[in-house]
DNA sequence: ATATGTGCAAATCCTTTGCATAGAA
DNA sequence: TTCTATGCAAAGGATTTGCACATAT
């Protein structure tokens, strides 16, 4: 069995051991700073740019460098343990749920919600392009503020 | 009746005063920048970037600042002539086909290809938030090449 | 005249890169 | 040692901005 002593964060002894196996299983070599970021970011399931880890990051005290932050945040992405979105052309967003399932989005504030990928269904085009396969499909449905 | 004069690059006479007319009854003041572009862009319905819109022009031997391509194919995009898009996360894509519809793209090369909305059915979630109406819906299906 | 649009260059913002150092196997 | 990761600053690329000049009403 496993203690689990109260750490700053709301964090648990074990949750490091997860973090870290969660990595590796991604072959993802867990240093210190991608366990950092993992924490930060991988749960509670959530979207965020590499800005925010940034200063979140250094709000907690801890000293990681940017391009560290970006390197990490790509990498997660490539190996599945994050999904980059294409939802701002302003920066990029990384959503640490990685099942399936959609996004809406406040056009006013940016603001970003997960909708479940059966509240929306979707029966693809009858044909993708010649010699293609299928490797993803991303749907964002925009709101506005009701009247204006 | 029109006199249907050919012009260099295949437009007819007539073509200039149905684009005056088009950009005027979206509220956008027909300049002779706004008039080079839209005859660009406008028809046939295609997706482009800022980039090779200022690439055609000077191509084209016409001079407009790249200020004024942005400011314009935002203007568009403001007023409905035009959708912009959210497919790469490096530079904003514009797509001159303002009807319902998606995208497939291909991840390997950026390419874009229309798929008809009525290709794609799409039963919207049971609610949107509190307060919310809906501003649009934008799905892009990302394809590579089979194998691999 | 007065509004608005245009052009140029500089500024800004996000992201990546080059390279020297630090760390792990 | 050897390979990989990190940090820093600089570079890069897309887009916006400030402001003077041109244009149209």
């Amino acid at each position: 069995m496993v203690a689990c002593h109260p750490l700053p964060g709301g964090r648990m002894a074990g949750d490091d051991e997860r973090l870290r196996a969660r990595l590796e299983s991604h072959g993802v070599a867990p240093t210190a700073q991608r366990l950092k970021i993992a924490a930060l970011v991988l749960e509670p399931a959530q979207h965020v740019t590499a800005e925010q880890v940034l200063a979140r990051l250094s709000a907690g005290g801890e000293r990681v460098s940017k391009a560290t932050v970006y390197n990490t945040l790509n990498l997660f992405a490539a190996r599945g343990l994050l999904r980059e979105l294409c939802v701002d052309p302003a920066r990029a967003w990384f959503d640490s749920n990685t099942t399936p399932h959609f996004h809406v989005q406040h056009v006013d504030t940016g603001e970003l919600i997960d909708v479940a990928s059966d509240a929306v269904a979707v029966s693809g085009p009858a044909s993708l392009p010649e010699g293609t396969e299928p490797a993803g499909i991303e749907i964002v449905i925009r709101v506005r503020r009701k009247g204006q």
